[in-house]
DNA sequence: TTCCTTGCAAACGATTTGCATTGGA
DNA sequence: TCCAATGCAAATCGTTTGCAAGGAA
């Protein structure tokens, strides 16, 4: 499921980091590529079918994190999901329903996108914070809790 | 610390819940007036010198969350934070440390505030979700860990 | 008296870690 | 050959809950 590009991109930068992309790290990004939204450590494990025990996709998801090829996510209360970091997958947005707690990626139209972030600029001029990027959770009821 | 009005209306809406306004809840409430920005149950059992067992905490956020009092945070780790509700501190939103995990309050000038709702509209009239709220971190480095 | 609240201890769920084994470059 | 990765079981951490005692209306 995962294109050749992105799958070598993804080994390149864990070679760099110098960790390996085994088989179960790569079941794992299939598994995320093939998400419309990230992923938690027990969502994946059922997804993989178990093919990768918890412990092990712990590990990994941490590893991978570290090298900057996943980006974790704390949206609901209690889990941590992964998603591809930002190089992979394109600068998005999430929306996140308040019933179910599904999360899903949206993209802002260019436009909107370059005023948010403009927005975030002077928001961080006028502080004494060193602004690294933003994250907009829009907050509502997905369609199927609507 | 807590100003009266501000007690009064929390004591209203606490009676209209049907739960009482307590001592310890009182001290909690003060100690996340205090804050400037939101605290996890750890954090408040520290700030109150252990007055209030983390159980008795954790079931007080509970329900203060419950009758709509205070909100939950889910920016860091593993961690819930509380702050109080909208209607009671504002709206506004809120600086991440990536390194030391600090969640501080910011309130953006009415003119962006106002252009994010419109982006967020924008958004929400585009795909099937009901939107009921927005969320804008800033990620960076605090002044600390700068 | 009635119901909410408190405290302690035990239970839980998500995540992490120690250790011996396996696997890849 | 050498170091990273794996799997299992045990440990940890934040949080929740059962239960008996205390407190306010």
């Amino acid at each position: 499921m995962t294109s050749p590009t992105l799958d070598s991109q993804i080994r390149g930068r864990l070679a760099e980091a110098g960790v390996r992309y085994t088989n179960g790290r790569q079941q794992v990004v299939a598994a995320l590529v093939a998400a419309d939204g990230p992923r938690s450590a027990a969502e994946l494990h059922e997804q993989i079918a178990g093919a990768v025990p918890l412990s092990s996709l712990y590990r990994s998801l941490a590893v991978m994190a570290d090298a900057d090829v996943l980006a974790p996510h704390h949206g609901t209360k209690g889990v941590t999901r992964y998603e591809l970091a930002e190089w992979l997958a394109g600068h998005h947005h999430h929306l996140v329903c308040v019933d179910c707690g599904t999360v899903d990626d949206i993209e802002l139209p260019s436009r909107l996108e370059a005023t948010l972030h403009d927005l975030v600029d002077a928001v961080a001029d006028s502080g004494d914070f060193a602004a690294a990027g933003h994250a907009l959770e829009v907050v509502g009821r997905c369609k199927a809790c609507a």
